[in-house]
RNA sequence: UGGGGCGUCGUCAAGUGGUAAGACACAGGAUUUUGGUUCCUGCAUUCGGAGGUUCGAAUCCUCCCGCCCCAGCCA
């Protein structure tokens, strides 16, 4: 898995791990987790802190856990629990027997709760859930005590007991720590770390009314796991005195908590709020359309798990909020791609071309390598006859100037092919070019002139009589905007309407009947393809464009052109 | 007016008192049967700003400015 190509510049989590190791703090282990709620898709910001965790512990030596943060009902599904295991094993990552759920821990956490009330520092609060809003005072006001806040431990435990056995409705009463409501940290503000919730859960069905909250359960799971360094994103930073507080304040073993900048992409959102609204707005076809930014979605594009994780590695790990170059996840893409993706000659917008001097019957088998990244890989046979397709916008009519493909009077090379040199080109009744008619140099053959002339171009091509048709879709960025919804726009606004074009009519090399789906291909010229994981068939395949190919023309078009 | 963070090239990001790595992007050029790949070259006298300490500061001190997060019985 380790691609020497650029040496991964070190990070300040790794600078701590490093230093704990060498000085044998938490005897020198390390240990980490992967903590997901599973109430949706895994994204490419959960890519990053996957490979950050499993990266760090397979650096040092040490175990990376799976770990579903699975406490509240309401909004998690098993669904879920499935894709996102799916999702870990793709990305290349093995999590052993180590599969836990905060819920095979709540039989302990109820046990840790109990012994906060004996020791004075929980209580029952059974206020509602307005008015401990307003006790909890504001940003720059201090908070102020509940009236059951001084209830005895005798009293509280029986109500906590109670509020277990269901005797209460939904939102009666909490389970409140008992730190500091007038703390500058709102989160000390004697915060809630059990609620009432009458909903059978996936993993324990009836078995519990009473479901203790993230910021509790947390740092307890971290601990019962041995967990060395917890790693989070910035935003758990006001937390860290919480999680502190209570493996304290419970003398039990202490894990360190780290947080670090969650990925932003340019292009691209990232939000799980607003994932759900372009899958439920009809945005796209759903989670995994290869235009969302979900692991599912990468993948049935035709992103490898080798380039993500590079990804991952290149953009580093810091405590700014930055937002990472999409252009960088397509490079990944492409480095890993021009390596070990095979080449392959499709073409996307027919324009027939006859070679008026070539015999009407014959077919020839020409010698096209497989890749020239690895010779390994070998040469295959294509065919060839008098109809072929190219490119339509391999060929102009009035070409400008930097234009060298193919137009009228000139020669250019047809790849493993031949030189061909545009004699006709046919029109229909409106004007449109439906043929080109050319001629070929029958010494040409394979593609290199024996009186050593050269061609400014070498063009795509496949044989009319053998082409197998297929559907190529072309996907575009989502989004047309490096930041969408910045400012004061809504990000709908900001929608590429032209970020999926269907193509029915394209045109492979034979070879590509058999294509597995998700293999990918280089579509010479073109860009990385991929053969679509749910659509494509033997025989009838759809591709995915992956990403294109750096195109120096599109660039140079692009400046003349406005 | 509270608490917690963060400010180094267009975008990421190393750097932790000894005189600004690297990657992407961008711009040139070479090679090329993919206008692909590969290969060269260029791209921060300067580290949010202003002072100060020091022989020496992106790194230490002071003040200022800007940005992000926090008032779920969500995670």
């Amino acid at each position: 898995m380790s691609q020497t190509e650029t040496p991964t510049p070190s990070n300040f989590i790794r600078n701590i791990i490093q230093e704990d190791v060498k000085t044998n703090k938490r005897g020198g282990r390390v240990v980490t987790r992967f903590p997901p709620e599973p109430n949706g898709y895994l994204h490419i910001g959960h890519a990053k802190s996957i490979c950050l965790n499993f990266g760090m512990a397979a650096e040092f030596g040490g175990r990376c856990n799976l770990r579903f943060d699975d406490t509240n009902p309401l909004k998690e599904e098993m669904e879920y629990v499935e894709s996102i295991k799916e999702d870990v094993r793709w990305l290349g990552f093995d999590w052993e027997d180590r599969e836990y759920y905060a819920s095979d821990y709540f039989g302990q956490l109820y046990s840790f709760a109990v012994q906060l009330i004996e020791q004075g520092h929980a209580y029952v609060d059974s206020l509602s859930a307005e008015e401990i809003r307003e006790y909890r005072g504001t940003l720059t006001e201090p908070g102020k005590e509940s009236p059951y806040r001084n209830r005895s431990a005798t009293e509280n435990l029986d109500l906590f007991e109670r509020m277990r056995a269901g005797e209460f409705e939904d939102g009666a009463h909490v389970l409140r720590v008992k730190i500091d409501m007038t703390s500058g940290n709102l989160n000390l503000r004697d915060p809630t770390i059990y609620r009432i919730r009458k909903t059978s859960h996936d993993r324990t069905g009836d078995r519990w009314v009473i479901y203790p909250m993230y910021d509790y359960t947390h740092c307890l799971s971290d601990s019962l796991e041995g967990i060395t360094h917890s790693l989070c994103t910035l935003e758990f930073e006001d937390h860290r005195p919480l999680y502190d507080w209570v493996l304290k304040t419970l003398a039990v073993y202490r894990p360190q908590q780290i947080e670090f900048a969650r990925l932003n992409l340019s292009f691209t959102l990232l939000s799980k709020r607003k994932l759900i609204q372009l899958v439920e707005g009809g945005y796209v076809s759903g989670w995994d359309d290869p235009r969302m930014p979900t692991i599912q979605g990468f993948r049935r594009r035709g992103f490898t798990p080798q380039s993500i994780r590079t990804f991952c590695d290149r953009i580093g790990v810091a405590k700014r909020d930055s937002i990472v170059d999409l252009a960088l996840l397509e490079h990944c893409l492409r480095e890993d791609l021009n390596k070990s993706a095979p080449r392959v000659m499709g073409v996307l917008k027919p324009l027939k071309v006859v070679i008026v001097n070539y015999p009407e019957e014959k077919v020839e088998e020409l010698e096209a390598i497989n890749n020239p990244e690895e010779p390994a890989a070998g040469v295959r046979q294509v065919p060839f006859c008098r109809e072929l397709y190219i490119e339509r916008n391999d060929f102009m009519e009035d070409p400008p100037k930097k234009f060298f493909r193919l137009a009228p009077g000139r020669e250019v090379r047809l790849r493993y092919a031949y030189f061909i040199r545009c004699e006709e080109v046919i029109k229909d009744a409106d004007g449109n070019i439906v043929e080109v008619r050319c001629t070929y140099d029958p010494t040409t053959r394979g593609g290199d002139a024996p009186d050593g002339r050269k061609v400014k171009a070498t063009l795509h091509w496949v044989s009319a009589r053998h082409a197998i048709d297929a559907e190529v879709r072309l996907y575009d960025r989502l989004f047309n905007h490096p930041h969408p919804g910045g400012g004061k726009t809504d990000y709908t606004e900001h929608i590429n309407p032209k970020s999926l074009t269907v193509l029915t009519d394209c045109k492979l090399e034979p070879s590509l009947a058999s294509a597995e789906p998700e293999s990918r291909y280089q579509f010479e010229r073109l860009g990385y393809f991929c053969a679509d994981r749910w659509d494509s068939q033997p025989g009838r395949p759809a591709f995915n464009r992956a990403v294109t190919l750096r195109d120096q023309w599109a660039k140079i078009a692009k400046k003349g052109g406005s």
